[in-house]
DNA sequence: AGCACGCCGACT
DNA sequence: GTCGGCGTGCTC
């Protein structure tokens, strides 16, 4: 039998299978992990496939090993590792990995191995092995090499990972009821170990066998388990345990009744749950209309009739409340995949859902590859999340690869948000997925007033033109009545742009109706769509005032802002920086929500999903700079953003306020979050995309070119763009090549074309050819990046 | 990606 | 003469 290998070396020319015979009497399968021997070295392998004969001319070697039991992979992730590299230009070994907790990624070793009894001798081996990559001294290394002609050592290849399972022993009763009951009798007065143990055994028979965790839960001693292991009263052996997080929820919680929305969306969806359909159903509703109870008693019925679950969160509002939720209506039956697990606990928790353990599995990004059976629903929450999105190789989207699933398994897919992605949206709007709104808020609370603050015709508080006097005096009136307040710094904008403080008017690209990007190293302002580039402005060239500025602001200068107007507030600040540590998050709203501070200063983190009742000012510090980002889906993204953060004013009964600050009161995004209309939102920015032929009218792709030599780089650049030029129809649009926002990154410098298109059959084959065009003349050291609809493009 | 093989410059 | 620089090509 030959099984075909995918070998873990992430490179062109190995991105495919390698043939390798099976050795009698293993245990192996489609998907099993295996060590094989690839050149002089051993590296790990997927098995995804079998077959009888080999076009491979040479000799086959055997593989070495089987290194799991079970194999990791199921043949369906098998199946769409091949479909996703396709799609996604990613190579095959990159997607098998990242389907997998980090632990099982392998960890190679190379190690110097005496062989020669004179060697054997040497005190420089002391001990046994010899780590060579840890080896960096000249005059070592000289011995190595010598030792190594000499015939009196070799290489060794060694293949690891850090899995380790977390073993426990379990205790069986070796004696019958009666036994232990007359054991009991002539147990000695003074031994009250052993009493306690006969007793437990007497008592509860039934809930035997036990781990030793239990036992030492009820206060007995390993020393007394021991003893009775000896004198034949319990057998031992060793077993798994997992390493299960808490539990977060306290009591089980009960279905809600439903409103009569959510329950025509909850009779919607089940029927197609109950009857395989693989449809995919946008269902958009407003902050507190109770999508999350809808989404828990699909899952129920998904459940009934034997199926599991599937449910994704943004890695943000994975919070431990939203936890606690699903497991308080599902239990043991939920396993959670998140960053703030330990490596051994995500391995677990990945253990348990692929041994079938977990019906229900909730989780992060990387969630949507989780090793279920039998799907029978999947959701996504927040479906408009950018971060469902990786924006790093293999970059796939969360929600592409639950499409294929939930075709796969025949089930249903929810796409749940308040302000759906706009490429979602105009699907539902053709009919290729299912609309169902939520109008209602659930607890019927008015949502929360919004002014906006036009910062062109406004004084300032501080000397800093941050805040705005109408805001510090909103401010000043909730530290006055102890009431909380969230400010939210927009740092989607920290790229440098031109804004004139006079006018308003932003320096836009005269092909592109996009901002131009200041880039100090060459001095010019550029367009990063099309390459057109001009000299960076001394004055407005609108009005001509000199009061131009290039914007990007730091929660840092506002803070110290916050410290001169309110010199008696306590200010949190949330950002990248005070987050970086592992729990800090969580620290800081913990402290927030127990009123430990009046401000909470954050970025884009704190506008999703939190949920403070003594909140009732929301602050948005800068709402534009987000909106003249070189990114067709600036608008999309800033009126997204400022529908949510508007969400967190008022939860409970006091009555909240969001105060907007804006120097484009009059454009639509901010307009219209003003009056949280979503619906006339997509109706505006359809018109724009479809002016501007973006998506969802097209689809994008995004082709970087890199290299360390940047006439090589643009040379290439210009070859694919001739190609594609020659190759590609109408309405097909080519932008670029331009050089990409960073245009150097680690020394490669990067040159960017945009495809956009409605239909091109052979696009996919296309660029996979130019790919390996491209990278084969690997003189140049050239190297192509294909990001298929990506979500920024600078 | 590694690793070996191979062909040219500066050293004991 | 040899050590070692990194260009080139291969891995079932």
């Amino acid at each position: 039998m030959i099984a075909q290998v995918i070998v873990d070396v992430a490179a062109r020319q190995t991105d495919r299978v390698f043939d390798y015979l099976v050795p009698e009497g293993l245990e192996i399968s489609i998907g099993s992990r295996v060590i094989v021997p690839f050149g002089n070295r051993k590296v790990q392998g997927f098995v995804v496939g079998f077959s009888e004969k080999s076009q491979f001319q040479g000799q086959l070697k055997d593989l070495l090993l089987v290194v799991d039991e079970m194999p990791p992979l199921t043949k369906e992730l098998v199946a769409l590792s091949a479909d996703l590299a396709q799609q996604i230009f990613a190579y095959r070994i990159s997607i098998l990995k990242t389907m997998l907790p980090s632990v099982m990624r392998a960890n190679y070793r190379k190690i110097l191995v005496p062989v020669s009894d004179r060697a054997k001798a040497m005190p420089f081996f002391a001990g046994d092995v010899l780590d060579l990559s840890k080896i960096s001294d000249p005059h070592l290394l000289k011995l190595v090499s010598q030792l190594l002609k000499n015939g009196d050592a070799e290489v060794e290849y060694l293949v690891e990972d850090k899995a380790k399972k977390k073993m426990t022993v379990l205790y069986t009763p070796l004696l019958s009821l009666e036994g232990y009951q007359e054991l009991l009798t002539k147990v000695k007065k003074n031994a009250v170990q052993q009493q306690k143990l006969l007793t437990d055994l007497f008592e509860n028979f039934a809930a035997y066998p036990k781990t030793r965790e239990q036992l030492e839960g009820q206060k007995i001693s390993l020393a007394t388990l021991n003893s009775a292991v000896k004198k034949g009263w319990l057998g031992q052996k060793q077993v798994e345990s997992y390493r299960k997080p808490a539990v977060l929820a306290k009591e089980k919680s009960q279905p809600k009744k439903l409103n009569d929305e959510q329950e025509a969306a909850y009779e919607a969806i089940t029927q197609d749950v109950q009857e395989r359909k693989s449809q995919t159903f946008l269902l958009e509703g407003v902050t507190g209309s109770g999508k999350t109870e809808v989404y828990l008693q699909t899952i129920s019925e998904a459940l009934k009739i034997g199926r599991t679950a599937l449910m994704l969160v943004p890695e943000i509002s994975l919070t431990p409340q939203m936890v606690a939720q699903v497991q308080a209506r599902f239990g043991k039956e939920v396993a959670v995949l998140h960053s703030a697990l330990s490596e051994g606990e995500r391995y677990d928790e990945w253990r348990r859902i692929r041994r079938g353990q977990a019906k229900v599995v909730v989780g992060a990004r990387s969630a949507v590859f989780a090793p279920l059976d039998n799907i029978g629903l999947i959701i996504i929450d927040e479906e408009h999340e950018g971060t469902y999105k990786q924006d790093k190789n293999p970059r796939y989207h969360a929600r592409d690869v639950a499409i294929w699933r939930s075709r796969y398994h025949h089930c249903p897919l929810i796409l749940g948000s308040a302000t759906p992605s706009l490429g979602s949206r105009a699907r539902a709007q053709k009919g290729l997925f299912k609309l169902i709104t939520l109008k209602k808020r659930a607890k019927s609370q008015a949502l929360p007033r919004v002014d906006l603050i036009d910062l062109k015709h406004v004084q300032f508080a501080g000397g800093q033109f941050d805040i705005s006097v109408n805001l510090a005096e909103a401010i000043q009136k909730r530290l006055d009545r102890r009431e909380q307040v969230i400010l939210l710094l927009n740092r989607r904008g920290f790229a440098n742009f031109m804004l004139c403080r006079n006018c308003g008017y932003v320096l836009k690209c005269p092909n592109c109706d996009l901002s131009l990007t200041m880039h100090k190293d060459t001095g010019v302002m550029q367009c990063h769509y099309c390459g057109h580039q001009e000299a960076i402005p001394t004055f407005c060239p609108n009005c001509h005032d000199r009061q131009i500025r290039f914007l990007g602001t730091g929660t840092q200068k506002v803070e110290e802002e916050l410290g001169e107007l309110f010199p008696a507030a306590k200010v949190l600040r949330m950002d990248v920086d005070t987050t970086r540590r592992k729990g800090s998050y969580e620290k800081i709203l913990t402290a927030f929500g127990q009123g430990e501070a009046d401000i909470l200063l954050g970025t884009q983190m704190i506008a999703k999903g939190l949920d403070f009742p003594n909140v009732t000012l929301v602050g948005v510090i800068n709402a534009d700079t987000g909106l003249w980002l070189p990114d067709y889906n600036a608008s999309e993204k800033t009126f997204e953003l400022l529908t949510q953060v508007a969400g967190r004013a008022g939860r409970a009964d006091k009555e909240g306020q969001v105060m907007i600050q804006t120097y484009n009161p009059d454009h639509y995004a901010i307009a219209l979050s003003q009056k949280q209309d979503y619906e006339l939102f997509y109706a505006k920015e359809m018109q724009v995309r479809r002016a501007g032929n973006y998506p969802p009218y097209f689809y994008t792709v995004l082709v970087t070119i890199a290299s360390k030599n940047e006439q090589n780089a643009a040379r290439e650049a210009f070859n694919i763009k001739r190609v594609l030029m020659a190759q590609l129809h109408q309405p097909t649009i080519i932008l670029g090549p331009a050089p990409a926002t960073v245009s150097r990154l680690k020394n490669q410098y990067l040159y960017q074309i945009l495809v956009k298109y409605k239909k091109e059959d052979k696009l996919n084959a296309l660029l996979h050819q130019l790919q390996d065009q491209a990278q084969e003349i690997k003189k140049y050291g050239l190297t192509v990046e294909i990001d298929t609809e990506p979500e920024r493009i600078m």
